[in-house]
DNA sequence: GTCTATACAACGATAGAC
DNA sequence: GTCTATCGTTGTATAGAC
C-alpha cells in the first residue's frame, strides 16, 4: 500500500526542519527533497503553515500516546516516572524544531496557537497527575502551591532545553545525548522535595540515563 | 551637541526590535522610521547583521554596569541580591528582543556568537561570585556542585522567561509587570538552599518585587 | 495528481547624483 | 552624509497544460 503524497510531504517537512531548522526549508527545499513539484505541494497544502499545522496533528497524536497516564497496576514509584521521562525526550526529539522556535511558530499562526493551547493543557495534566500520584504515595513531600510550582518550573526547563544548549553550543547539532542532559537539571529540582527513603530511587533514575549515555 | 545619526539608527533599531520583534523589522522599516533612507542607513553599517552587533555592544557595557559585583561595604545579605535581581530585570527589559530568540541571532552570526561567549562568560562569573558571597555568610547552604546547578537553571529560567511567556500569551505584549513574574520562581528555585533564620528574608525579597505589581 | 512556467512581493544591497 | 533609483535574489503562490 502506497504512501500518500499528502503524508510523505509532512513526513519530508518533519525530516527538514529538524536537519536545517524550519526558518531556513522553503517549501521548495521540500519539493525538491521529495522530486516532486512546488506546484504538486501546492495542490496538497495551501502554504507552509498548513503543512506545519498537519505536523502539529501528529505531534498532538504522539503526545497523547506517550505520555499517556501510568496504568493502575503500575503504581506510583518514581520507576514509572523513567517511563515518563522517557516519553518526554522521545517526543523532544522527534520534533525537535517545534523547540527550536515555538514563540515564533505561534506569532505567525492564530490556528496553531488554538491548537497548541489545547495540547499544552493535556501535558499539563499529564504532569500534575503523575506528580500527584507521587503526591500520594508519600515520595513527593510538597503541597498543593509547592506541586503547581515544580510543574511550571519543570515545563519550561523542558520546553526550552534545546533553545538553551542552542545557546551554549549554536554550532553543534542536537542529539538524543544531548537531549538526556535534561534529566540531571530536573532531578536536581525534584530532589528537595523527595521524601529521604526514596532519594536512592532517585540516583537510580539519574543513572539509567546517564548509562545510556556510555554506549 | 547633536546625536550622531549612526547612534539614531542603533536607538531606532532597538526601539522597533523590541516592539515588532526582530524578524519582523527590515533595515527599511528603520530607515523609515527616523525618516532617512536605506541608502543612508547602509553608509554608516554594512547590513543588519552590522546593526543588531552594534546594539550587543550596548548590551555588553549595560550588563557590565548593572551587574556589577557588591561594592565591599554592602555586605552579602539578601537585600544586596535585590540590587542584583532589579539589574536582571532591567537589562532584560530594556533588550527584551534579544532575549526573544537568542538562537537564531546567534545561529546567523558567528561574530555575535563570540561576543555573546565573551559576555555570557561575565555574566555566569557575576551570578556565581553572589551565589558565593551569599554561601560565604551562610546564608546559602550549598556545596559546589549544587552552587552550580543552581546556576545554571537560574541562568536558563531567567533567559528563557520572556520566551516561556510568549507560549503562555502569545498575543500580548510583554511588560515590565510580567517579568516580575520571573521573580518568584527564581526565589522558589533557592527556598530549599536557604538557611531556616534568612528564610523570612526571602519572603521579604518577594514582597518587594511583587509590591511593584500593584502600584 | 502532477508538471512547467511564471507572476508577484519583500527584502537586501548598491550605484551614482547631490 | 544623504538622497533617489534600481537591481538581484529568494520565497510564496497560482495558472494552465498534461
Amino acid at each position: 500500500m502506497r504512501i500518500k503524497t499528502r503524508d510523505r510531504i509532512v513526513l519530508a517537512a518533519v525530516e527538514l526542519f529538524n536537519r536545517d531548522g524550519e526558518q531556513n526549508v522553503t517549501t521548495n527545499h521540500i519539493a525538491a527533497h521529495l522530486g516532486i513539484s512546488p506546484g504538486n505541494l501546492y495542490y496538497h497544502f495551501r502554504n507552509k503553515e498548513d503543512v506545519i499545522r498537519a505536523i502539529f496533528g501528529l505531534y498532538a497524536e504522539d503526545l497523547a500516546s506517550h505520555m499517556a497516564p501510568p496504568s493502575p497496576d503500575e503504581g506510583d514509584s518514581l520507576r514509572t516516572s523513567i517511563r515518563y521521562l522517557d516519553g518526554v525526550l522521545h517526543i523532544m526529539w522527534r520534533y525537535r524544531f517545534i523547540y527550536e522556535n515555538l514563540p515564533d511558530l505561534l506569532g505567525r499562526d492564530a490556528q496553531l496557537r488554538e491548537d497548541y493551547k489545547q495540547v499544552q493543557r493535556l501535558v499539563f495534566n499529564t504532569l500534575q497527575d503523575h506528580l500527584r500520584g507521587l503526591q500520594a504515595a508519600s515520595i513527593l513531600l510538597a503541597d498543593e502551591q509547592q506541586l503547581a510550582m515544580l510543574s511550571h518550573l519543570f515545563k519550561q526547563l523542558a520546553m526550552f532545553w534545546i533553545p538553551y544548549q542552542l545557546t551554549l553550543h549554536p554550532q553543534e547539532p542536537i542529539t538524543q545525548r544531548r537531549l538526556r542532559g535534561l534529566i540531571p537539571q530536573l532531578l536536581f529540582l525534584f530532589r528537595p522535595y523527595i521524601a529521604q527513603p526514596h532519594l536512592a530511587e532517585l540516583d537510580e533514575i539519574g543513572r539509567y540515563f546517564s548509562q545510556q549515555d556510555a554506549t
